[in-house]
DNA sequence: TGTACTGTAACTTTTTTAATTACAGATGAA
DNA sequence: TTCATCTGTAATTAAAAAAGTTACAGTACA
């Protein structure tokens, strides 16, 4: 369990209130309360994504690439993903038992499952619903 | 994130699959491939729950405390959950910044929502129909 | 009364996450 | 030009979380 998923929505949101206006990772960071360093290596992340523009040089910064109401927190959730909601084991189960054998492959689908249920909750939400709860 | 979740999903097959027969920590370690310390430890939890039975002395061991299918993977993941299922910031914002100050009630809030919606998948699915992959 | 379990605390090791440092590259302004 | 202020990213260190281990008391059966 990590925190990805929080920062992420928090650095969209304020991108979101800013407008046209770009925001510093020096800003960003200091409202989240981490590391500038982290968030620049997040927002790498969400550009990749198709999420977030990025300008370089002296009066660079970072703003929305698209419409906050164009975009789901199932996007946000999908760039940041890396392990399934559930958890995931980190041991090789015995072979040789039954259960053992077999349950990896069980307890992957059903991980899948779950996070099918997830996106699809999270596919009604637009980051501009998230973000016009602090206007 | 870690592998409690499926932990105990591996635990309650086996026991499921034993019926009647008591099983030990040692064994059950063994299909899992983890430390019996961890079994025990997490069967501590689920018995909290009232899921498992437990005996101790000589020919002690657990066993399911009530019919397979009439536990639901919700219940494992209730029992098991410590943190939300989409992570959780561990920085406190900056509350001199509009964002900053309110993001943690509305993340919280957004938490609480895709959890109910991982309980409602996992209401559905029963112990039993798990256990049943495996015959 | 010995054996084979569970129950649990304390501690160590490993893994993961977050923070930090450092610096190259970009861009605009004096 | 050249300085200031950003981003981009690698490398390292520190902190936190998870898993593993050791140890031993308590229980129950043979």
């Amino acid at each position: 369990m990590n925190g990805q998923f929080q920062i992420a929505i928090h650095i969209l949101t304020l991108l979101d209130q800013a407008g046209d206006d770009l925001l510093s990772s020096e800003y960003i960071a200091g409202s989240i309360n981490i590391n500038p360093v982290l968030v620049r290596k997040e927002i790498r992340n969400l550009r990749n994504y198709g999420l977030i523009n990025s300008k370089e040089g002296k009066t660079g910064g970072y703003s929305l690439a698209k419409a906050s109401a164009k975009i789901v927190l199932a996007d946000v959730y999908k760039a940041v993903k890396s392990h399934p909601a559930l958890g995931q084991a980190k041991n090789l189960p015995n072979p040789a038992c039954a259960v053992g054998r077999q349950i990896n492959q069980h307890l992957d689908d059903l991980a899948a499952e779950v996070d099918t249920a997830i996106v699809g909750k999270l596919t009604k939400i637009t980051l501009a619903d998230f973000s016009q709860k602090f206007k």
